[in-house]
DNA sequence: TATGAATGAGTCTTCATTCAT
DNA sequence: AATGAATGAAGACTCATTCAT
């Protein structure tokens, strides 16, 4: 499934011999993470990395042949649950699309309140200058699913009648992704004061004036 | 005026040397932010930045003190015009502010869909995370200038009758940036198929759900 | 015996444990000796000489306690048979030593053309820099046995009237040593197109002129 | 003229500005084969190089691209004179061939009591394995066109019936180099006592055997 | 005996920055 | 004002060697 970046390393023996073989990659994953936010991937040093995560630099390299093996494996990591979670909220709220939308919202600005959210879409910005694989990647596996799933929530709200027809299911879709997108920049990039931790305030009215805008007069 | 960051070095005295010396700080600027931008601002090197410029490396120095304040000076410079002219746009509209917001976005995507217009934003997201102050800079100039301005365009639009009373303008303003800001990552960072380049079409719809969401019923 | 070199570490004890736990050292030994002939010493990985030997790392640390002892176990392995052949060829034509150097000669052609009978000599000569105990060591227990043995067999051929008296043996002792060498490094290191393979040809020409040079005029 | 290796680096513009810039190429070559020579190519140390010729670790970088460049460049540098010079004393002694081979080995021999003048060969055969494509380089740029110049010189023996009509000319060649490559190794890798020394002696009795064996009886 | 896991000590290479001219 | 030359400091990556099992 994870499909263009290089596969991970991990070997699949014996899980049980030695100390916790078996959880590092993981707890580098993490490491590196926390690093790359931080510093960026460029200036991100392999020993800090190594250090978090409670290893010598070395044993980095036991489980990843590169500093670049890490970031991919890091995105491919997060890739797969975020998409997963996009489809699952979507087809969910096949009955009531407009309220489906509006808890779909409010769950995402819920979510995007922990900074960890965003931290691999940052780095895929950072990144995505000198890696443009990466972004496509990112592109194709996470925002594109998520896109579809929401086109999908629109296109049933139209059949439904709840939304009406004239309404461009691409153009709603982006709507409701931006001021998402722009609340995570701004809270956790950009440090500003954060409407996601009360989403019943800001969020939600933005919101609703996107629902408005969607949905047939009645 | 320019908060934090160091101060602009000095303006290259008299001109009488070579030739338009005046200009090299402006060319080693753009230099700058070309190849901040391709590889980012750590993997970006001295040497690129002044080959591109037409200069030596250490003659760069002369100008800059640093490649830390290159990045300042680069983003001071993008700052200015950018805050301004949302100002003007803003003020400019308030007789249909209505009009004036479906202008102001066409104008904007139009702008956008030259990648230099998010160089700047995209390397602050991307070294947001080592340099915070940058981050806090970019805000306050920027984002919370522009946010203003348009905030006070639909406080105007409340005002005249055209936007309902119960609207929350800060939920307005970030519903409006949003899907601007997606479009804009979605197109040059993510490198998806883009719409800025036909604002007829996709980005028009995308505001003319947000302006029915924000419109009083006729 | 081996004079300087260290000594063989151990034997590895008995042989209960697992399969031809006997056969491990000389296996470890090839495998080094292949490692070391096709990279040389210090790029040679212990973990590939391991691996060729179908070891583990630490296995093969059972055995020899470090990379350099492998060297000298190996140079030291392959040091007795070499000199012993060289004596028993020479003392086997005491009777018609012009023959004998004849025979002798195409015999060492022979072998030679087996790469990995200079693999040795080879691999002493790119670490003579570093490790000039090895070169010594090797100068003394093989190269300088062969020397006496041809020595022996020429001053034989001078006792016998077969080679004329005013002939220097140690010249004579190069001069018949010389073109082998040469002959060897020309066909493995150098890769030039062998003669080795057809000793008939080449080498014997060679042998012919160095012969008649020696021999009495009847 | 130097065929396959990568060109060298040197940049060849204003020869006079700094300090002694222009030699540093070849004082870092030089300190390159002294380490080379001394420690190996993979044991030597950038940085004793740097050091030996006077230069920062990464100002032999301004050079030299890396280390390989380094060994290839040395080796090319060493090349041509001796190639040359094969040839020229070749060509030199087309009169009276055999006093001009006799000659040739004296001089030969003298020369190579000179550790330098085999430190490159010596090189070479150390890092053949790894890099085949310096043993050809060397191989066809060298030894060919040594091995070719001495041909002739025999050729032309037997054309003036000198030397014996069915003399093979490769054998003879071959005997005639490979006492030289023995005793050069023999002194300087093997630390034998040497007789390049005294060449009246050891030498030109080596040569006087050979000599023998090619002249035609009178 | 055998090994997967781990690491300390290194080495090449890069690069922002300085200096002499 | 401008630059070729030079470097100190750093960082990715490697590998011989050790250890716990």
């Amino acid at each position: 499934m994870p499909a263009k970046l290089s596969p991970k390393t991990r070997k699949p023996p014996r899980p049980k011999w030695r100390r916790r073989a078996e959880a590092r990659p993981e707890e580098i994953l993490d490491a590196a993470l926390a690093e790359f936010t931080a510093r960026g991937f460029e200036a991100a040093r392999m020993e800090d990395i190594a250090k978090a995560a409670g290893l010598s630099k070395a044993a980095v390299y036991l489980y990843f042949p590169s500093k670049m093996a890490l970031l991919e494996a890091l995105i491919q990591a997060k890739v797969g649950p975020i998409a997963q979670r996009a489809q699952m909220l979507a087809q969910a709220g096949r009955d009531d699309p407009l309220a489906a939308l509006r808890t779909l919202a409010l769950a995402a600005a819920h979510t995007m309140a922990d900074a960890r959210v965003i931290a691999v879409p940052r780095l895929v910005i950072g990144v995505s200058g000198r890696f443009p694989e990466i972004a496509d990647y990112y592109r194709t596996q996470v925002v594109e699913k998520a896109r579809l799933a929401l086109e999908a929530l629109i296109e049933a709200g139209k059949a439904k009648g709840a939304i009406r027809d004239e309404i461009d299911v691409k153009a709603a879709t982006r709507a409701f992704i931006g001021p998402l997108l722009f609340e995570a920049l701004w809270t956790h990039v950009l440090r500003g004061e954060t409407a996601l931790a009360q989403p019943q305030n800001l969020i939600e009215q933005q919101f609703n004036i996107l629902l408005r805008g969607l949905e047939r007069r009645s």
